[in-house]
This record gives C-alpha cells, structure tokens and sequence, in this order.
DNA sequence: TATTTTTGATAGTATTACTATTATTTAGAA
DNA sequence: TTCTAAATAATAGTAATACTATCAAAAATA
C-alpha cells in the first residue's frame, strides 16, 4: 500500500491549486530545486518557467508572485513538519521524551519522504533553514498574517510549546521557548555551515552537537 | 565637551566612504529613515536619490548596490553596540550582573545617540530586527564572510560569549547561546510586535518581558 | 590660479516583475 | 465520437529595477 500525504494549503496562497495539476506539480517540484540552487533573491519566473519548458505567464497563472510561492514552500514544510512531530511523538507518554524527539525532528536534516512524490523534503528543509524568515521579515507581515499564511507555523510553534507545558505546567514562556527552539535549529544548522565561528560546533560540525545543545538549553528552562 | 564616535568601518562595504562628505552621510541618514519606512525589499536607489536631491548614479559612487549598503549599516549597529555594551559593563566585577546588562542593551529599544549625528540608532535598531538577517541569509554568504564583512556580528557575539564563560568556565556550548541570545533578543520582539500569539507577551508587549525570558533562559542553561 | 576631486545631469541597457491576448492542446461530458 | 470547456503555449508589451557610462559644473585644495 502507497499512502499519499496530502498537506492542506490555505487557498489565499495561490491562484490555481498546483496540486492539481501536472505543470502544478512541476512548479512545485523546480522552484524547490532552483530555489535551493541559486538562492531565493535570485530566483525569478523566467528562470523557472525555462527549467520546466513553459513560459512565464504559465507559472504567473498558478501564483501572484514569487513571495506568495515562498509561502506556499514554507506553509508545506511546516505542516509537513507537524505532521512527522505528531505522528513521531504518538504514543509517547512521557512528555520530556517527546520533546527531545521533537527537538531531533526539527534539527535534524531530513530525508526526502516518498510519500510526496513531488516534494524534496530534504531540500525544502534546507530552503526553510536559508530562506524561510524571509517569509515574515516584511512590511506585509501584518497582512499576509491576516490572511493566515503564518497559521502552519504557529501551528507547529503551539504543539511544540504544548509538549513544553505537558513537562512543565507551571513554565511561564512554553510559547517563546517553543519558537526559540525551531528558529535555533534553523539558525544553528546555517551558523554551523557558514559562519562557523559562530557556533562551539567547529569540530564536529554535525546536527548531533545542535541537538545536544538545544536539549541541555530547553531542559535547563524548563527544570521543575 | 562633544565627543564623537567614530565606528571603523570595513572598507570593503563602500567605494566612497560616507563618512567623508556630506553626501555621503546624508545616504546614510536617508537610507535609515527609508529603510525603515518602506521595508528593504522596496528600497531602491532610486528613491533614496530623489529624497536626498542627488541622482542615482551619485549613490552608486558610494555603494556598489543595497545589499553593500545593509551590510554597512548592520556592520555599524553590531560595531556602535559592541562599544555600548563594553561601556556600559566597564568596571562591573560581578559576571552574571554584566550578562544581564548585556541581555537588556541587547533586548531594549535603542535611544537616539547623540554622539553620532547623521545615523538614528532608534531606527537602526528597528531595521537590524526586521532586516538584519537578510545580512547573512544569501548565497555570497561564504565570499562576504571571506571578505570580513560580518566580523563587528562575529566580535559582538565573541564578547558576549566570553562574558558566558566568565560566568561559568565549564559551559559547554558559550558560542551558541550568545548568538541564540543576540538572535532571540530581535526575535522575539519582532514576534512580539507582528506575530505575537508566537510569544507569551500578549498581554503586556513589552520588551521588559523578552528580557526576563531571555534571563531565566541563559542563567537555567549556565547554571553550575 | 590651476588642478584635482566631487557632484549633477543625462542617457542608456539588461533584467525583473508583471499583464494581456490569442491560438492550440487536452480532458471531460454529452 | 464529438462538442465544449478548461488548461496551456506563444507572443507581445509595459513599468520598474539595477545597474554603467559620459561629460559638464561646482567645490575644495594646492
């Protein structure tokens, strides 16, 4: 048996659902990978549209513009990503081990997942790590939260500070804690391979380190 | 008596260095205001030339292109608070007392410094929360690294991570809990401002709050 | 006063970020 | 199978962006 893992996307996000299609799909597919490649500032329609033998207007029929497709990207990887948490985390009874099985979800790279064939995990994961605050670090922050194209990632923000609270109901900051906890596996991982001198990591220079940090850092806040 | 401050600056950053004229230190007071106005993705040349009274091509004589230009501005905010942050803890013994002060420069909204007349550290402030990551989160990353450009950033969180370690010479991980402590200072109250139901400040919204968080947090984490 | 440096004015190019139109292909319903 | 509607391809065009180049005027300096 093949499950397919279909991950709700909020429809203000694009114009034409690229689930939905083939050329969709490839959308989907390429901008993953070209967005890896070169970088998000670099990347344009043209560029895309040219890699999957379309045109422009072809992509520009799907999303509004390059920013909403960033969303789209980062909206799937964090729903994505609470999916594996809850779905890791089932039958966990003792909270602390589910949060440091959440804490190596989130710092670890991942795998490309077969059960959605036209998403890289692996490499979204490292566009999410790269590129994925770009995706609130806007003046429109204010409107595209309106629109709720942040909920997938308060989401996953909220079930993370909900393991923190199962460990510690009297824990004052489950919600900031929570969302230092992702934005840190992100910013650790990209110190760690770019900016080095940043991190105590320089050795090793491995995910594990991150991990151990992040663990000792959270259990320390939250210690009864 | 009126002391200056002057900010040595990487000369890398500029072709022309701002400091040098009066057109130079206007592109750099305009640039603040309208950086923090409209946002670093529409900042254009362009624009700042019509505000200033100059042309396109004369801010072009003093910056390469807009990202030189953020790097030179966070370049100097990193540099002007390394200087605040060794003033303002000169002569203090006690090493958790310097952390904490450390922590509330970090974490405070900036007042205008008199000290240095063309550039609005307020504002500053304000555009390295929203736009400072955008220094580092580029493919040229490796190159503007090799080119010294994040090296104030680098020695920012140097200080405070040796303040980490005077604080408790066995913790293992001073690095990465300064720059998760410099990070989480803006984080969160960039959260606390536009996303706010991703922090527990709801209710008050005030930066005293991200303060207390991120105390608790460092001083859990570096306790013997 | 001569000369170097800095600025202003103008022009021009390639690329980006779109929008619009129409023809062609494909898929589904009758 | 044929008709119809939807999706795609092909083409064109525009305004803005991100620059570069040139040359004259002004300002500073020697």
């Amino acid at each position: 048996m093949k499950l397919q893992l279909q991950i709700s996307m909020n429809e203000g996000l694009f114009l034409r659902n690229p689930e939905g299609s083939e050329l969709g799909k490839s959308i989907i597919k390429q901008s993953i990978k070209l967005i890896h490649k070169n970088g998000f500032e670099s990347f344009t329609f043209k560029k895309l549209a040219e890699d999957i033998g379309t045109t422009e207007a072809g992509i520009y029929r799907y999303f509004e513009n390059k920013h909403k497709l960033l969303l789209y990207l980062t909206s799937w990887y964090w729903g994505w990503l609470e999916f594996q948490i809850v779905f890791h985390t089932n039958n966990i009874k003792d909270p602390s081990i589910k949060l440091k099985k959440v804490i190596k979800l989130l710092a670890s790279a991942v795998e490309d997942d077969e059960q959605t064939s036209h998403v890289d995990e692996h490499l979204l994961h490292q566009i999410v790590i790269a590129e994925g605050s770009k995706a609130y670090l806007t003046k429109h922050v204010g409107d595209d939260n309106k629109q709720q194209f942040f909920k997938p990632y308060k989401d996953l923000c909220s079930v993370v500070g909900g393991i923190i609270t199962e460990c510690n109901g009297k824990y004052k900051y489950p919600k900031s804690l929570a969302t230092t906890i992702v934005e840190m596996a992100h910013f650790q991982n990209f110190f760690m391979k770019h900016l080095p001198s940043l991190t105590d990591f320089t050795k090793t220079k491995t995910e594990a380190d991150v991990i151990v940090f992040l663990n000792e850092l959270v259990f320390a806040a939250i210690k009864k």
